[in-house]
DNA sequence: GAGTGGTCTAGACCACCTT
DNA sequence: AGGTGGTCTAGACCACTCA
């Protein structure tokens, strides 16, 4: 028996909210604290008296707003809280993270040298079919994997890039070993559900709602350095940005 | 029996997906374009010959991925193309909606004064207990409802504002009959769901993914102009932000 | 009033994680 | 091996929308 379940007062709407409330109340009053597994879905069940749907439907209502998640076939846990990220800043990563008292890792997947096709090729300048290089990570904060990204460089403006170690910053390894220097950025993001793949690399269900982050970065000269594409997981994630009058 | 539904090939993972993946594959293909409105979920329960709750679960995955969306209690439907929203620009929600060839509107629901509580009156720099504006508002896009907002003023910096009409750009209005310019402007994002009351404003479900943006305007002296808080659908709006180098 | 989605029940079996 | 969430079935009733 979970003290923080009552029954009765079904006074509001749906049930499923009902018991949505109590396990938000039990989150918010530190009963629950970040980081701790909630019981599971059968314990709730017996406890609270109703069908194993409802309850997951409570769950699920809870995941959409960020308080909790899931791993897979493991159990559900309270969110930590959400990263800042501003996109007017050039810190990466690995600084930002930090900077908010959180642990960073990063995790180089894969990486290989693909031919370009014909939109990459486009954006980066290059021939069709020229080399490309592509890397794929997968970060982490305080241990718990929150995105996936993949990048592709030219190679041509840092051969050797993936004989370097690139668990760590990339674009300090452009700025220090290749000189390369970024001037202007294009961030775009969008509300996203994560597919099955990135799914499955964040430990996570298809469908559990994500941001996409894609970021184009450029240099003095207005060629495209580095493309970035990456999913994250939406309870990982704050924009802020601060804006004075257009320079 | 709908010509886009086809049994079998049931290969990958769960049957769910594979509904999923039919439906999107109508959507990609055009056979089924933005606005049209899905068949009922016991029409395709019968055609696919599967349980409700499994169609309910492809339906919900469309959702997430934004895809569809469903209007109470009428149906299911295919979500327009997302508006692009740059908060670096300083054009309000009229010039960008309709820029991108979209038919913005904008409904005050509901404006009053309110005193200002310790959080706000801090904000504004005013004194606990004076009065604030405060207006609620929805926007649409085509037709389509697609955030929520609760702007608060300082009543000292535009007497008399809750007397003309708000249904368009109140910038504008601070610009032209106040003489109020914005000079600095604080924006949050962050993934979230949509709760009760404003899901309903928009003809949602609580729990529907959505997108909170708070925005914060100041004037040259730094005072604070206007307070935002939006919700905004998430399939809706997508950020683009293009960054030079720091001024 | 017919049809729609919204909610809920009470089971079942599976794949996978944890121990 | 036992427990977990993931998936699925086959019903039911309700509140609401729409014609």
């Amino acid at each position: 028996m979970n003290a923080w379940i009552k029954p009765a007062d079904n006074a509001g709407g749906p049930q499923y909210l009902v018991i949505r409330d109590q396990i938000a109340l039990g989150i918010q009053t530190g009963a629950l604290s970040a980081g701790a597994k909630l019981p599971s879905e059968r314990q709730l069940q017996t406890s609270a008296g109703i069908a194993r749907g409802t309850i997951r439907e409570a769950l699920f209502q809870l995941e959409a707003e960020g308080l909790i998640y899931r791993r897979d076939r493991s159990g559900w846990y309270v969110s930590p809280p959400a990263i800042t990220y501003d996109p007017t800043r050039w810190a990466g990563f690995m600084t930002y993270v930090a900077e908010q008292g959180r642990a960073p890792a990063t995790e180089t997947l894969s990486t290989g040298t693909v031919p370009a096709f014909v939109p990459a090729a486009e954006v980066f300048g290059i021939a069709e079919g020229a080399p490309l290089y592509m890397i794929n990570r997968r970060r982490s904060i305080d241990g718990r994997p929150v995105l996936v990204e993949r990048i592709m460089v030219d190679p041509a403006m840092a051969p050797g890039l993936l004989e370097q170690s690139l668990d760590g910053s990339l674009t300090r390894i452009l700025t220090t070993h290749y000189d390369v220097t970024v001037t202007r950025n294009r961030v775009d993001m969008q509300p996203c559900a994560l597919v099955k793949d990135v799914a499955e690399t964040l430990g996570a269900k298809p469908g559990t709602p994500g941001l996409k982050v894609t970021r184009t970065s450029f240099d003095a000269r207005g060629r495209v350095v580095e493309y970035d594409r990456e999913y994250w997981r939406h309870d990982a994630i704050r924009i802020h940005v601060d804006l004075g009058v257009r320079a």
